[in-house]
DNA sequence: CATGAATGAGAATTCATTCAT
DNA sequence: AATGAATGAATTCTCATTCAT
């Protein structure tokens, strides 16, 4: 949707791969100028100002979330196989991009801003909606308990995800995130189906 | 453990309304400094250095913790009673202390700090085994689903109370937190007791 | 004198507005840029360099000011109308171009160049120049009082008349600038004057 | 009226210096860092900001106008006599303190601050009423000529020396303000008065 | 126990200018 | 004739920290 210059997409990646790094605060014009060669002010040519890299990080993140979710809802046999290439979906982007798992769920990205913040609060919800329109669907075919509301479920399952995210990053990105996604996706499988007495009865 | 003087206590107090307020960006000596009303150096007489100030905060928040799952512990009638009691006592402090709940989960103390960051993973894996613990115990004695293992669910528990948490900070902190934790609860609770079938063989 | 293409005379006018709106400060290239929608190294066709625009205004101004003199010289019954012209005159051009009025006495123009300033000096004096031979002139026919020598009124007249575009120009330029300059004028011709009784004698 | 310490009375004679040599703009921490022989941020303890540097300079031009007007109300044994002294006294200071003179006129330190440039203008009009009392209490007593509105001999007057110090100014300070501006007013003390045939009738 | 003064490092940003295309 | 990309120098300002008093 936003159309972006190849320049900026580097920038958008390096910036993202600082805040890996070095959490939102690594994320300084200097830094970039280090990591591009070229000098500070070069950047403003690219990206008004900083809130304006944070901005498109924060829409680059939105697209990518869109991709997963869409590639996913396209493909898979029932509304559960939807969820798990979410998450398997979410799992390979981590893998390509090293930076971008480390900051997708990252909220400081919003920082003081409050324009900021409320973006990264729509991007919340928006995932929260996707995923709830999912798990709705699959209790709707009998895959998911549905004693418990659809947007419960969302979050649960995007909370796991989120922690699982966070340890990762606090330890230091030195443990293998995709497998740990597949674990977790494992259990959520069986957390989610409704107990197999109900299932028989149906 | 740690023995702290009292104005110790009070600055530490004062960092968490700060990062609650502002985001950890916010904790800064001025800003102490403005609100103590005492002049910036004179901080230095409590804290060597802003990283003590954030071991501080730390080791707070740990103690916090404890004494939450301490006195669930000693309550409740069972263990899936001791685990509302846990997110019933995070809620009452988060009441009492608004600048505790905007902290508690917020990795981003860990800052580049690399040692901080440990103490943070530490204080994390500290939480997850007493949950660990706490299900396990739950699914001994029948009122936690079993075929999901123990620290997964932890795991589960944990990423949704942080979500929720997430969620109201980005929100500006204007929703009821509390609410949504008991909210949050009484689906939990749902979730994770067996089927009744199973319960209804027990 | 100094030939400009149609291009540089645009930008000098458009340069003049601005300065007249954010002060000198407020005349630089990316200004310029926005309200021509080119590109800043565009203007670099035009003017080798920002003190060549600084320069190319000057001429602006002190054309602007021959125009002025010259058209009142030659109309007018005497001396004193003459004079009269000039003000009104300017009062004119001021109507029709808000920023000359703005930065027609605005002596920061010249800066921290010693060149620009002296060009500015001189700009001064050959207004002094001027208005002093239209008051010798003045008192040559008995119109303006004789005991007080040309160039002091001179200066009277330039310095009543630059105190007055400047408290507007601290206004925000709100009031009636032209209003303000005839109101000075009435009051001006009766300082000018010899008094009644000496006129008489003559 | 205003208390200020000694280093921030220093930073403001020292600001004025700059201004004086270079204009607004050579008012910058750097120069003023260089002159003190302390570093930038040292500059901050003083002052909060570069506005509330500005804001010192208006206060102390404003607190020197007030003396000068004082001093000279106090003394002096006719209006005329005073508004003499005003000159005088303010050709004095400019004697003691080089860069006053270049700046107490010097319309540009508003800059784009509007709330500033307001402050510039208060004290242009408090100086311009402070001129009009004692025009007026001259023409009460037959010293200043009445067919001219008070007001307007104030303009005339505050016109006169601001343009004297302009030229100054731009001549690079190297004539003798002093001098002139006694010229100014053995002039100003001629076209004031009224002419001698009113003054024998009266 | 506390303060005033100062500092080095670094932040975001703006500006005039250059140069290859 | 105009543009996109880049640059060096400068700007205001913040921060954690030190030190003499």
């Amino acid at each position: 949707m936003t159309i972006r210059t190849a320049r900026q997409d580097e920038i958008i990646r390096e910036s993202l791969a600082l805040i890996a790094e070095h959490g939102v605060e690594g994320l300084t014009y200097r830094n970039l100028s280090e990591r591009f060669g070229i000098s500070v002010p070069a950047f403003y040519r690219h990206f008004a100002s900083k809130a304006d890299i944070l901005a498109g990080i924060l829409d680059y993140l939105q697209e990518t979330s869109r991709v997963v979710f869409e590639s996913a809802e396209a493909g898979g046999t029932d509304a559960l196989d939807r969820l798990r290439l979410v998450l398997t979906g979410y799992a390979q982007r981590f893998a390509e991009d090293g930076g971008l798992a480390a900051v997708l769920f990252a909220d400081e990205i919003g920082g003081t801003d409050r324009a900021l913040q409320e973006r990264v609060l729509l991007h919340m919800e928006e995932n929260r909606e996707r995923l709830t329109a999912l798990l709705a669907e699959g209790a709707a075919a009998g895959l998911v308990r549905s004693d418990v509301p659809a947007r419960r479920w969302a979050f649960v399952v995007m909370g796991s995800l989120r922690l699982e995210v966070a340890r990762w990053r606090l330890g230091g990105r030195t443990t293998d995130l995709v497998a740990a996604v597949a674990a977790l996706w494992a259990d959520l499988d069986v957390i989610l189906r409704p107990p197999r007495t109900e299932r028989r009865k149906a």
